[in-house]
DNA sequence: TAGCTTTCCATACAGTGTATGGCTGACAGA
DNA sequence: TCTGTCAGCCATACACTGTATGGAAAGCTA
């Protein structure tokens, strides 16, 4: 094993993967090329080659390891509403954690396949009271709508970090979902209009 | 003002902005060259730097090109429910229309600022109850649940082109809109579970 | 006719992803 | 200790990108 002249210890997909999201959180996706990672490696462009095929997978690595960052909390006993909120606070976060990499998570569908977040979410949902037949379509809308919600707010649409337009967003969800409960399962739970 | 040997007429941004979208939602946006697009423009690829100042100019062209489809309609007297359907469907047709270009209409704050939709949603938006100052907000997290919709979908999150799934979204929201009704302005819209 | 302006084009440069093939140094077996 | 074998690394090269620069040609006005 051969390694580096210029380094102590050989290259790793790891390695790349987390020095290519530091880049990208700091330059930008548009930044990021080979040449330039592998000088911030302190290695030769088709060294990274040997451990990653091309720059697309380098990219979907990138993507997988931000995602693996979602760890959505065990049901703590509070209310659907409560839950709804927490999840959504979460992506969000993570949004902001990495504002250049996120319009990239929403262009593949990787980040729809997070099945610890789906199982979560469908948990929620089905205390919420949505029906089992409308439960992937229900789940999918909501996954959608927030990861959209929080592109609109990555690219500039609300001046700034706006909170409070999260907050009436994320209502206008638990209301929307409330109908469910209204319906189906008989639950009484009141629409709770104001936000925060 | 000379023209081009091989053209009998002398280049415009509109003849240009319309063949980058007809390249593009032919082969995608990542296939188009200035190079290839001046070759499909039977010109030099220097040619069009004389109508255009750049490729991200180029690329604003075509987006407000697109996005001057959006024509919503006048009231026509239906109700507030059935006018969100009809954005809703009409944002959607678009992204269909041009899918390839889609995720790059929603990277930008652009799309957001198309002032005739705007109006016409906030008009609905008051049919439906939501009080004046939340008006910005609620509109604001309804285009961009819808726009992440659709990118969602045309991402392929779903298996293929789902009108369920839609139908679904747009009843979540219709739902949820329909709290400010119960709430603020006193009207009595019972939610509506079913899609469709 | 002369000059000006508009449009076009040829060349060139720096940067990109990556295919190809050769070098180096560590290990296994003799 | 000598000799493969091979993983890891690198130098070179190619086709492509956007675009800066400068010059040529065609129409207009004077």
């Amino acid at each position: 094993m051969a390694v580096s002249a210029r380094r102590g210890a050989p290259l790793s997909p790891e390695e790349i993967h987390a020095e290519a999201l530091r880049l990208i959180d700091e330059q930008g996706v548009e930044a990021l090329s080979m040449r330039k990672l592998a000088a911030a490696l302190n290695v030769n462009p088709m060294s990274l080659y040997h451990h990653v095929p091309n720059k697309e997978a380098l990219l979907d690595g990138v993507r997988t390891l931000v995602l693996s960052e979602i760890k959505p909390a065990d049901d703590d006993g509070s209310s659907w509403q409560e839950q709804i909120r927490g999840l959504g606070a979460g992506l969000r976060a993570l949004a902001h954690r990495h504002p250049s990499l996120y319009p990239y998570l929403c262009a593949h569908p990787q980040l729809m396949r997070q099945d610890g977040v789906s199982d979560v979410l469908c948990r929620v949902l089905a205390a919420a009271g949505v029906p089992e037949d409308r439960m992937a379509a229900v789940r999918n809308a909501l996954f959608a709508f927030t990861a959209g919600f929080l592109l609109a707010e990555i690219n500039g649409m609300f001046p700034g970090r706006d909170d409070a337009a999260f907050e009436e967003a994320v209502t206008l969800i638990v209301n929307g979902l409330s109908a469910y409960g209204r319906d189906g399962s008989g639950g009484t739970a009141h629409a709770e209009v104001s936000p925060g």
